[in-house]
DNA sequence: AACCTGAATGTAAACGATTCCACATCAGCG
DNA sequence: CGCTGATGTGGAATCGTTTACATTCAGGTT
């Protein structure tokens, strides 16, 4: 491989001259420029980005943590800073945390190490405090889908409550009154706040809402599916199903086929998340948008404006979920 | 930010005594263990990641470089190749090409520019050229899903015209006579060989292929939905439509839907990839199953062994297609 | 008492770049 | 002809590590 030290050689000039010309530095003369290049193409040069970053405490890398980079969700997260990176002609270092302390914390602690100036991070595992520490070390570090009130303007983060509430209220109001919930069985704070507003919504409207209703489930598909499944065999006067996600919906869906259970004639269901499945399945899945991209987007440029240490007048840092419907819910018969 | 310098001194003893135990060397004394451990805390110290990659041209770190994060197909990739890299205590940096020549070449300059001396790269904008060139500068450089003669060694890639051709054949054995083939735009290998294998069948079973049976669609929903009206309204006596891949068959069945036409009853579909939404979308599709986790496993195997210099014995380089038959495809009455 | 061994530590040279500072060159000008 | 200022260049320090090599010192052998 071959050094900056190389290139000088070849082109007769010093180091200095090759730096300057490799970082078009308006220093640089014509002549050397010329020299340099013919001996950095002879020599299929490239600058070494570790002693750059070293010298230059400038890495040009951002650093993201997801929980786990296969699942189109955060598929989605990183994309959205990947476009803004590439704008800004940075790259992405990935790290995955798969919901677990432990890797949270790696990931992280690697991110920071090799440099990253801004750092954009999806934690569930990690606590408010161990979060906030990171947060004083790392100036550029912004949480996503996370809001810890200490370091409320390094959160960018989602209203879950309302999003349940929603879900719930759309189905009461299309005359719904036994309905159910099936939450993951995942122990972090969007499971908390979802089931919350399901109950907060069936509370206002005077609805029952027994323990019977709520269950938990591993959050996929054959979760979800074995969820309904429970459900259908407690034989409650349920119509409605609610679900954490489109993932766990898509498994109830499953098992309502199984049944010979119409969606929605003989039963209504909405998602959560409005991922990329809740278009595809049968029927097109009415549920609660997320709006992960706008999102990121959001997270990532204020993680660069943080670390280019700009003072930052506070934002908009909490968003607000929408319904969108499609066709699996529909009017319950007043009875 | 505390450097190796600071932890001597707090420590009382010299940078390369931290250093040992840093790195956990046997050289490292009992009592200087403790008291450096200690400043270590106190100063919350973190090596700088650029510095000792520097010196020890060894960065931990893999690289990664695909079409689009987003896309769960790629997911999958990255998620395999996290699996093997956090068994050997390595993190990733991730790349997207987007599919273009550019960003693909940028991409990979910065993979090897970081020093990620195992690179796993899914590029198809590239000339072969461009790649064996990379090839030679990065020892441990390994192509995903294509193959290149002169590099075949370095490459892990899938029989895309026998996927295509089990296809047809498979509708064929189904009675199917009229078989149109929806193909992506996009100019690459994969949709030039599928086309072929699909074509291959037909002729092989003395099967008429003309030209208006197949077609071009951008790879997505949208493009496959748009593909497939097309199709219905050139009035063909078509009873089986393969796809390009999955996302374009979702489509061909939103289509069909709008159009009353049942599937399997009155039309059959085959997709290509078993992608996630190949078993959420109605019916369930029957398709070809792409194993890219495997592959994306033997790539990063093969590129950490590569990177080592160990010698590798030529090992299984080209995968093989399966159908996964699920609902999409019925018997075609004989004529 | 002199000598050797081996463990623990420190010194200093890399690694490959950037960049400050000093210096050489030269055109234009009085 | 000498001075000035602009321009391009090179020398050398620096970034934060690792590691080969030298040094020290304790304890065991003769």
């Amino acid at each position: 491989m071959a050094t900056i030290k190389d290139v000088a050689r070849e082109a007769g000039v010093s180091i200095a001259t090759v730096s300057r010309v490799v970082n078009k530095s308006p220093k640089a003369g014509k002549a050397s420029i010329k020299s340099v290049q013919a001996a950095m193409k002879k020599l299929s040069y490239r600058p070494n980005a570790n002693a750059r970053a070293l010298v230059s405490k400038n890495t040009n890398t951002i650093g993201v943590l997801v929980g786990d980079v296969s699942d189109p969700f955060f598929g989605s997260i990183i994309k959205a800073v990947d476009q803004v990176a590439r704008e800004n002609n940075k790259h992405l270092l990935i790290g995955n945390g798969y919901h677990d302390a432990n890797a949270e914390r790696d990931a992280i602690e690697l991110l920071i190490n090799s440099g990253s100036e801004s750092l954009v991070i999806h934690s569930k595992a990690l606590s408010d405090q161990e979060l906030i520490d990171f947060t004083k070390e790392a100036p550029g570090l912004v949480l996503i889908n996370r809001y810890i009130p200490e370091i409320a303007e390094r959160c960018i983060a989602f209203d879950n409550f309302k999003g349940a509430y929603m879900a719930t209220e759309f189905l009461i109001n299309n005359g719904h009154k036994h309905i159910a919930y099936i939450n993951s069985n995942h122990k972090i704070d969007d499971a908390e706040q979802r089931k919350a507003g399901y109950l907060s919504a069936l509370q206002d409207y005077n609805l029952p809402s027994p323990d019977s209703y709520t269950l938990e489930a591993e959050p996929s598909d054959e979760g979800g599916k074995q969820a309904m499944i429970a459900l259908l065999s407690k034989n409650n006067p349920i119509t409605a199903v609610q679900t954490y996600n489109d993932i766990i919906a898509a498994g109830v869906l499953a098992a309502l086929e199984e049944h010979n259970i119409a969606v929605p004639a003989k039963m209504s269901l909405v998602g959560f998340d409005n991922g990329l499945i809740s278009r595809y399945v049968h029927p097109k899945l009415t549920t609660i948008n997320y709006p992960i991209e706008i999102m990121a987007k959001q997270a990532i440029l204020l993680s660069i404006k943080l670390a280019k240490k700009e003072v930052c007048e506070p934002e908009n840092i909490m968003f607000s979920p929408t319904l969108v419907q499609r066709l699996s819910v529909s009017k319950h018969n007043l009875d």
